[in-house]
DNA sequence: CTCGCTGCAAATGGTTTGCACGATG
DNA sequence: CATCGTGCAAACCATTTGCAGCGAG
């Protein structure tokens, strides 16, 4: 029988058996990524994280960057979306809310963008076709307005 | 004069620098992968495609299986989508154009979705944010009806 | 002091490429 | 007959994991 309990239903024990309650530990390390994710103005890739710590001076394994990446996207504190090459890219969650992003192919450049709509249809959807616990990704690629912009002095 | 253009190779050529202008040879292998996947009503990996060549007594080489998925992408006979783990999923193009797709975590189900508010939002996105050319990836995930419904006996 | 965290190196696993042979047009 | 297509194996490469030592609580 089914106990009540407020908790999430995914509750992670420990091979103790007991539940993983404590927050993260505030490592150097830590810190250290989620700093230089809010430094990045767009998405960046592990590797990328793992350069700029490098060129800051801190000492970070690679490993633990994707471990620490791993551990903020589950908890939901940055957005991910996969580029062309199927690597994972990250971006602080800048506001509360879930947002999209739209891409330019040209030069990296991400726009956050309105997706209203979108939000209201994958709910809409979800309803439609019986699904449940709906995500949806959305990726918006393009080339920006400088971008397609005819040069003539360069 | 030279065009100013910055547009990707979106215009695939030989080493050799010819334009792709021969259509491609009609191999038994490729005829093969192509029937293969038109039998697949859900996406397909290559690596699945692979098996159900083996099964279905038809020598491919994963190689080739690979090859002729990335002719028929840039053919647009295929809609790709990516998996959680950014492995590349298949499906043969049906009639109606570009579509997208709510699938299943739990069993693979996926189901083609109504889209046009999504396409509308994408090209309205577009004019909003000054970005042309814009493409759009939309993937739903979530838990279909079959698969949330309720066990009992817990 | 204990258990989580770290990092190196090695393992994974999907996808791509080099190369020599075979099939197609 | 000249190319393109094929397949094997090795290369790639982003990401994950094993393991032993270190540090946070």
């Amino acid at each position: 029988m089914s106990t009540p309990q407020r908790d999430q239903p995914t509750d992670p024990v420990t091979r103790s058996g007991r539940p993983v309650r404590d927050l993260p530990r505030s490592t150097r390390q830590r810190r250290a990524v989620v700093r230089l994710l809010h430094g990045c103005p767009d998405f960046v890739s592990a590797r990328v994280l793992y350069a700029e710590a490098e060129s800051a001076g801190i000492t970070v394994g690679l490993t633990t960057i994707y471990r620490t990446l791993h551990l903020l996207e589950s908890a939901g504190h940055v957005d991910v979306v996969r580029d062309s090459n199927g690597e994972r890219l990250y971006r602080s969650r800048a506001k509360e809310g879930h947002s999209h992003y739209v891409v330019c192919r040209s030069c990296g450049l991400s726009l956050a963008v309105e997706s209203e709509q979108v939000e209201r249809w994958a709910a809409d959807t979800a309803t439609r076709t019986g699904f449940t616990e709906v995500d949806h990704t959305v990726e918006l690629t393009g080339v920006c307005a400088d971008c397609s912009r005819p040069r003539h002095g360069d």
